[in-house]
DNA sequence: GCGACGCTTCGGCCGCGGCCGAAGCGTTCC
DNA sequence: GGAACGCTTCGGCCGCGGCCGAAGCGTCGC
């Protein structure tokens, strides 16, 4: 009973994170700004349901924790998640939340459509994200060994000739290939870098579109050839 | 404002899962979890600094949140972390806390033991966990790419012949080689069943035990040896 | 069977913090 | 300059939940 200042060396930051995350509103804050966008207080306030001045304390909170990054623009204030590590962290969470018990959630269409197709962060995840990380596998083109990703060769000469990826800007910085597990689908999905590039190319190929106020994507009539043609999905 | 139903579908078990977390005596009791082995309740009071009562009543909560599961056994009552998952998103949160403001915050000795060898849910962390994955990767034993390890034929050999580590039994199951961004020197370690083996293989040895209530671990004589000989590591 | 022991449940206290409306501050537009 | 707008700060209310001591319950040892 007099430990405390024992293994509080991680201990009280640890908690002081996971307390700013564990409030209902600001959980749903972070769940917004998951898509990798940086939104106003406004927008925020309307996701997290509660009203502005309420909000306006929430952001402190979650800027003073180091969660959210601001960047002011005239009039405007935008909130964004600080860094990967914290998506990382929040889907490592979600991935425990969901894996907890097994209790009946009800299933509504929204739940729906984000299972089928959404975005995390700054890539693809739901049946179409983890979709592509078997295709992709099936093919040879990444081999998914051990929790990660590599791209092979013969992946990197599909992903530049038959989708235009552009993989030479993708090289350094953050990890090519990692994997994420997918909360939804309990399986691993492409993230990294190259999750990134082939969200990116799928929005800049009309095959995907945002749905409005929801990280799910839609997949356009485009994309249902697209990803059929590329990859052999049925969407 | 009338969102809430919105993004609430991970919403609000996100928040659950992390409100559960983000208290200083659970998150301080998670942490003493944190090396994988079960504890009792009394155990766990004297680490969280509070009650046998009130440690009954967080360990309740910390199990409704899906993070600790109990294991009964006569009169004792042990508890431990309800799997890889939950070590995976304490460490990523972990990884959060120590990325955030760069507050200067005391740096005991017991602080250093930890930044120096210690163990991380089964496998090992700290200086000791990065200089083995530094050490393994310049030797080509393990290739780290894109975030993730792979072991490599010679690194089989290696591991299997000079220290004897039985990999056949930790093929299946678990990735075998996952990275795990290290808290303290911000810096990926080995994880997966290969860091698992990897340290089980070292307290056999003998090159390293644990520290009375710590996660900590001491390298011993044999271990300065032997970290030297097998991986060219100063300890 | 009886006490010792480990842990949980109960009851009550108290403070932290989430919530809002009103007011204040800074930016932009005209 | 003045009005409109977006957001933050302030003040006050209220309830959740963390804390403990006391009592209860189950298990073990003699």
């Amino acid at each position: 009973m007099l430990a405390v200042m024992n293994t509080m060396v991680s201990g009280t930051t640890l908690a002081e994170v996971a307390a700013a995350i564990g409030d209902t509103a600001r959980a749903n804050i972070l769940a917004a700004l998951m898509d990798g966008r940086a939104l106003t207080a406004g927008e925020l306030a309307w996701h997290a349901g509660v009203s502005a001045p309420t909000t306006s304390g929430h952001l402190a909170r979650l800027r003073q924790a180091g969660l959210v990054a601001e960047e002011r623009q005239g009039r405007h204030r935008y909130h964004r998640l600080a860094g990967p590590e914290v998506a990382h962290a929040l889907e490592a969470l979600m991935a425990v939340a969901a894996s907890g018990p097994p209790r009946h959630r009800p299933t509504g269409p929204r739940d729906e459509a984000l299972r089928a197709a959404r975005t995390c962060y700054d890539h693809l995840a739901g049946r179409l994200g983890v979709g592509l990380a078997d295709a992709l596998q099936a093919r040879g083109h990444v081999v998914i060994a051990d929790g990660a990703g590599s791209l092979t060769e013969a992946g990197g000469r599909f992903l530049s000739g038959a989708l235009g990826i552009d993989l030479a800007a993708a090289r350094s910085g953050r990890p090519l290939c990692r994997t994420c597990l997918d909360w939804s689908e309990r399986r691993p999905h492409l993230a990294g870098r190259l999750g990134a590039a082939l969200c990116a190319r799928c929005f800049e190929l009309g095959w995907i579109e945002p749905v409005r106020d929801s990280r799910a994507v839609a997949v356009t009539e485009a994309g249902r050839r697209g990803f059929a043609e590329a990859f052999g999905l049925a969407f």
